[in-house]
DNA sequence: CAATTAATTTAACCTATCGTTAACATATGT
DNA sequence: ACATATGTTAACGATAGGTTAAATTAATTG
């Protein structure tokens, strides 16, 4: 059962799907390839799958359509988009319907392959914590969400706000990995706009100076990407 | 002796049932495996078990029906639904039925562990509250929820009221862990709004004076969650 | 069944917490 | 150099919680 993890890769160009098929398949991955969104929902519909690679700009039915689709049957399904320009607007619908990741053409392959073995071990963290696990440990500290207690050492521990809260938890699910600004934006604050983002920088310095005690643990900015939570 | 978890589970496609009844069998439990609904329920019927996993899917009688006799016949059985898909009508439907939670196929091996030791740890819990167990000792004090007694050391002993001895019950059942408003005033008040909240808190601050007597007991509030009975 | 007492709710007032926004400073990319 | 993104602090308004007392309701008792 613990099977080859098994994507569906939905892409219109097949030199290219072909091409990066084949190299998934070199990587122990299990793909079903799609030429179309047509053919991706009828394979989606018929095979399991662990998660989704979708190409946006495809002929007859894009690539949100499609993901908005796979979101019907299944809420939970991880889904990367492959992007030919990264216009803020498609990043933004993307993360709404519920995007894991973004990935701009040309990519490097190797980036692909981290973020897929990055976004099936969060999942998996995911589907874990919704029935209740709620103990991180991260260098010296100990994070209880449940309790909103941060912990260092022997110290006593130090409350988190509810925004605090949210927003360290995801920063620890994409740790040493981009947590995309959009993407804290329309889980945690439901919005994305000036003010929203502003909120954001101000909880990020807040728990920067929670986290400042230990010099093994920094919150970095990518500029115009997101933060990053680094753990030596 | 034989303390063993017993586990119906129920799934239609011959490998995928017994490849996971060998892995949960390897992981301590014992597994009782069931290839359709009829036979489940057959089975369900002649053993006593602690947990049952069904498959929605199945031919003849779904999983939904057979959760529905299941819970026909025991109320308080944890059931674990295994789904294909999860369509949102059939995850609320699940719920309504009962259960206690969903896996969606293909999922990961040790996030099922997790599930299935969450639950049976829930359940524990739920059911102490239920059988009413009645004696208990923190700190350097004896409560008698029956008698609805509170005795600290030598003193005394002080009467609780019924709402009092409720609440004081319900936090000692979640002690050093929260209890959530909501489960204390759906349960206790049977109602959920601003003045059942109110007169909720009205009763924490009665117990408060109550434990005042002792330095290693504390209430503290998680703001916007519940309360958490901290014993030292 | 009226009187009394206990239990609970509601009101009032006060403090703590939380999230947003403004303001100003600094950094980054072009 | 310029526009834009981020860093940081402080102030404010909104809401949750802490506490006490009065008002209401339920239970008990003479």
């Amino acid at each position: 059962m613990n099977d080859k993890k098994r994507i569906l890769l939905v892409e219109d160009d097949p030199n290219f799907g072909i091409i990066l098929r084949d190299f998934l398949k070199m990587n122990d991955y299990d793909i079903v390839l799609a030429k179309n969104g047509m053919e991706g929902f009828e394979k989606f519909k018929k095979y399991d799958f662990h998660l989704c690679i979708l190409d946006v700009m495809m002929p007859y039915k894009d690539g949100f359509t499609l993901a908005g689709e796979i979101k019907e049957v299944n809420q939970d399904m991880p889904l990367i988009f492959l992007t030919a320009k990264s216009l803020k607007e498609d990043v933004l619908k993307g993360y709404k319907i519920g995007a894991d990741d973004y990935l701009k053409k040309p990519f490097d392959s190797d980036v692909l392959l981290y973020k897929i073995k990055a976004i099936l071990k969060r999942n998996k963290l995911i589907s874990v914590l919704d029935t209740g696990e709620y103990e991180f440990k991260f260098s010296s500290f100990e994070f209880n969400s449940k309790l909103r207690h941060l912990k260092f050492k022997d110290n006593k521990h130090v409350k988190l706000s509810p925004k605090e809260n949210m927003l360290l938890k995801m920063l620890i699910l994409h740790k040493n990995d981009l947590m995309p600004r959009e993407l804290a934006l329309t889980r945690i604050w439901r919005d994305d706009n000036y003010f929203t983002s502003r909120s954001m920088d101000v909880y990020i310095a807040k728990l920067r100076k929670q986290l400042e005690i230990d010099p093994n643990v920094k919150i970095n900015n990518i500029h115009g990407e997101g933060f990053r939570l680094v753990i030596d």
